[in-house]
DNA sequence: ATGAAAGCGCTAACAG
DNA sequence: CTGTTAGCGCTTTCAT
């Protein structure tokens, strides 16, 4: 019962007890040491400007001597902010969502929020479940490339603001990332190479992305009088472009297109095993400019998206979104285009037929 | 002023006010509907086993039908558990701490645990601050690669349960990727090459690997009668091995460890600009086997780090710190260690002497 | 400009 | 087993 005040004592011995040093400073200890009240204190930490200059300076100075910190949970009870962002992705691992997530960090550091990060491993459950445990938690959420369905969505809108990545439901505000325009400029460069023939390798079956990106596909396709085949979906992953290597062959395509880059550089790596040449016998175009793309061997031709900025645009959306009020600056979606990054794995189209490679046998020289 | 229990009539209609549709089902809302108290309903969820199982069940099914979901925060201020861990890594973007963030997601995650993640940016003061901003929202740090002092980190301990990855500063515990032994072995390698004089390009000055890895290859190359040079510090990025890679040139060894692989792939990218054979001229080397160090060109001989187990193994240290009280489980080191993984970056060395080369100009010639 | 008092939603003794 | 009563640390009317 040392230097302490009075009507604290029971508590700190308590804490004694329990183990650890000292409790931290609270509110009240300030207050008491300037006599004030602790109304006053917690007006020189939220409205300074409600506070008398003088007794404010007095009353930081001593809560700095004591080492006195706001503590954010108790803060956020009454006032309902938490200055906590949620950030949803479906897998921490797949490079792309690196990129969202620390423009996502950065935005929300600048602004003082912190980011809440969880991994839905590519599954509408724990999707839900994370959303679930977290929403209280949370002032807002940024869901990238988020499994869940419109309605599922709109509902989880309405309990807590939301801002989708790769994703279109309104009235939620969105960032897209839209390969459109790429895309057809990738056909462009693929027929100008002289292919007719090529395959797209499609990603989760409830990507949003994919979907637009196969339908932009078709279309341009069709125009040019290509011919595209679709093969998946696939797990959006390097083993998964690894597994789906064997089968572009067999369709006999010159080209490949893949949902994404993860499964461009495992095409790229099975190819080599089997010592398909690349850009020689197939051209390999992936998607996002990930992580690696610049490096992989060959260096990939790809759809780069500003993953970065994309990040950052969430949480500004978000946060725009939070201090406008319950209904306010809904539904302004941002668009980022993508635009297409030739590097070496797209290249010529071979000069044999495709039937002749067709009925060759699937040499295996199993490498690594 | 519909279908709402009477008492709390008056707060839903500031709700309504306020623009969101009805404010959520608390504990009470629940206990006023099952005839109990707020307490009992407290109970089921908290320690279902000291309430009666009927009233349990009951309870759990109103509440379910209700949507009611307990507060994370106004669980947390009674209790003082937020059941969130926080991971402070120096640089989101690298994806080394992409394992390690992984890792430690999903062991917090099977434990009914949210991460919360912050960036350090590679400084200590904002490392300081974001420690500082969370230490009362979390039960506890996981700090990966931490660029504080000795006595920082102990004084932080001492408010909140921590555990270090990558850095050794009793008596808080810590999660080491040994990398000595590995070292050592790759060392033997490039000897085994023809190899005798090497560089080090050194990682982050507050590094802890980078100094113990630097130690171990002086010892070993000391007994080996070998010459190694270290340059740096560098920021471990592919931009620092880019810029570096003249150096490394200029020293006219022949080949490079580097502190870590995204150094070894600018020094790999750098040297293809150049025109300099990887693994004919120069061998390189990295350490961690990244995301990316097998399908670079060529792919990388690297000290494999078992990232993702350490950063499971850092949550569950601190996981199990946590609930052994205060100054339980305190300073149980967990070493994993690191393995060398021979990829094709490292060959033979080359048979002409290092003066030569040393004396002719460094020819540019700008790629991209 | 400041103090007193009433919570925020939940947990945790303590009685019964 | 369950209800009552205090808080957790802070914000926010409402007075003064």
């Amino acid at each position: 019962m040392a230097a302490q005040e009075p009507d604290r004592a029971n508590r700190s011995a308590r804490r004694a007890r329990e183990g650890r040093p000292a409790r931290a400073p609270t509110i009240h200890d300030v207050a008491a040491r300037c006599a004030v009240a602790a109304s006053t204190v917690s007006r020189a930490f939220s409205h300074p400007e409600r506070v008398n200059a003088a007794t404010r300076e007095r009353i930081l100075a001593t809560a700095a001597e004591m080492g006195y910190r706001p503590h954010p949970l108790a803060r956020a009870l009454p006032s309902g902010q938490t200055r906590m962002l949620g950030l949803l992705v479906p897998d921490i691992t797949n490079p792309f969502f690196l990129g969202l997530i620390r423009g996502a960090q950065r935005a929300a550091a600048a602004a003082g929020y912190t980011i809440v990060l969880a991994d839905s491993d590519e599954c509408d459950e724990t999707e839900l479940t994370a959303l679930d445990r977290l929403t209280r938690a949370v002032d807002g959420f940024v869901l990238a490339s988020s499994r869940l369905s419109d309605a599922r969505l709109r509902e989880a809108d309405s309990a807590v603001p939301l801002v989708v990545v790769n994703r279109r439901v309104p009235p939620v505000p969105s960032v897209l990332i839209d390969s459109a325009p790429a895309t057809k400029r990738a056909v462009e460069h693929l027929a100008s190479l002289g292919h007719t023939r090529f395959a797209y390798l499609s990603g989760p079956r409830a990507s949003w992305s994919d979907a637009r990106r196969w339908r932009a596909l078709q279309s341009v396709a069709r125009r040019g009088d290509l011919d595209v085949v679709r093969l998946g979906p696939l797990p959006p992953t390097v083993d998964g472009g690894v597994a789906a290597a064997d089968a572009v062959l067999a369709e006999g395509v010159t080209a490949v297109v893949a949902f994404n880059d993860l499964l461009a550089i495992g095409v790229l790596r099975r190819l080599r095993e089997l010592g398909v040449s690349v850009p020689g016998e197939v051209s390999v175009l992936g998607c996002d400019d990930i992580f690696g793309a610049d490096f992989c061997d060959p260096p990939l031709t790809t759809l780069a998206a500003p993953i970065e900025r994309a990040g950052r645009a969430a949480v500004d959306l978000l946060l725009r979104r939070l201090d406008s009020g319950p209904s306010g600056g809904r539904h302004r979606d941002v668009v980022l285009p993508a635009t297409l990054t030739v590097r070496d794995s797209t290249g010529p189209a071979p000069v044999r037929r495709r039937d002749e490679r067709r009925n060759e046998p699937t040499q295996v020289t199993a490498t690594s």
